[in-house]
DNA sequence: GGCCTTGCTGAACGGTTGTACAGTAGGGTC
DNA sequence: GACCCTACTGTACAACCGTTCAGCAAGGCC
């Protein structure tokens, strides 16, 4: 075998190529916003040819959704009540550490929401996977309700909670320097003691 | 004077053209993200030709800095306590109606947010601008604890109110329709009584 | 070793991007 | 009406955008 026999490229199954270009895009993403994912972009960091992405997600819109589903999949991974649900307590911890509080996660999120409107499939993909979450909080609230007695209104303070936790991070993201986390992370739960009841299992 | 003597476009002041670029890339943001904010859509929309923004603001980013001035600006008046600092009840409810509550200001918002890592100049002005905004709501929580002798952590407290709502309005406006906001509000304040007492003035 | 499927390449395309700059012309001043 | 300052235009440019597609080649199979 001479030097010139070398392959040029690999071939890999297409759904492990496929896997490689959603993580060149979310890395994409990461680093530079909606911006930095251009074909061009993805392709080289996923060391492929210019051509992969249309042969492998008919367009770039389609890579951009699937990316999306990428995303969301493993914050739902973590508080979906697979082995058995999770206490509220618990929960919150979980949701509060689910994302990491940096600036290349943010700049993923923003990328993908602000992108929501524009691509259908990204939408449709959004209403699945935020529904799944509502419901896992809401469905947490009213057992947690329901066991000590308190009549909660699940829906809302489910809206509530998420909300808390998705602007403490988003605060956290935008500036993590002059953000004392830890202490507001306190006063948020402390903030929820008085509506849900103590939080400890 | 004939038709062909009718002036071919109209010079103003150089501050009122400057502002006129402003609002036009404000539009641009509101309506397709970062991705619409090119040098073309923008000088279309302020009726202008293509060089202007090089003229006025030196480069595309640095006009992007003066949107980002410009759409804090009316948020921070609204709080700002000119005619004498707002009761925390006050502030809270113009906290939540600062920003309205659609997608493209919220595609506003996330375009500039995403670049504000990006670009020096934006991320001067957020630390400026969001320093302020926290201190005004601090204020208001440390003399509200102050009239009603409660002993309040206000910064970490500011962080909290400032998650909460901002939580809120982020989940309202990714998904306006599928949304109880009303309901949502009211458990959020419903969530700060119990530490901070009766919001009523 | 030869065949064959198909993952993959890479050039070519028309269109758009931001910036530069030479030149035009609006409109106040005299 | 002549002058002048400067706000402004509009073309030219090189770089980059996403998509298309004809054809190459990797690597399993016989």
């Amino acid at each position: 075998m001479t030097i010139s026999d070398a392959p040029k490229f690999r071939r890999y199954a297409a759904e492990e190529r496929a896997a490689m270009l959603v993580q060149a895009g979310l890395d994409c993403l990461a680093e530079g916003g909606i911006t930095a994912f251009t074909v061009d972009n993805v392709c080289k960091r996923a060391g492929a040819s210019r051509g992969l992405i249309a042969h492998h997600f008919g367009s770039k819109d389609g890579l951009l959704a699937a990316v999306y589903e990428a995303a969301y999949a493993p914050m739902l991974a973590k508080i979906a009540p697979e082995t058995g649900a999770l206490a509220l307590g618990q929960l919150i911890d979980t949701m509060f550490d689910a994302e990491a509080h940096d600036l290349p996660t943010l700049r993923t999120w923003l990328a993908l929401w602000g992108e929501i409107a524009v691509n259908p499939a990204l939408k449709a993909a959004h209403r699945r996977n935020y529904g799944q979450y509502r419901a896992i909080v809401e469905g947490a609230i009213a057992a947690h309700g329901r066991s000590r007695g308190l009549k909660l209104d699940a829906g809302p303070l489910a809206a509530s909670v998420i909300a808390l936790v998705d602007g403490l991070w988003l605060e956290q993201c935008i500036d993590p320097e002059g953000f004392d986390s830890q202490r507001a992370r306190t006063a948020c739960l402390g903030m929820l003691e008085p509506v849900l009841g103590p939080l400890d299992p």
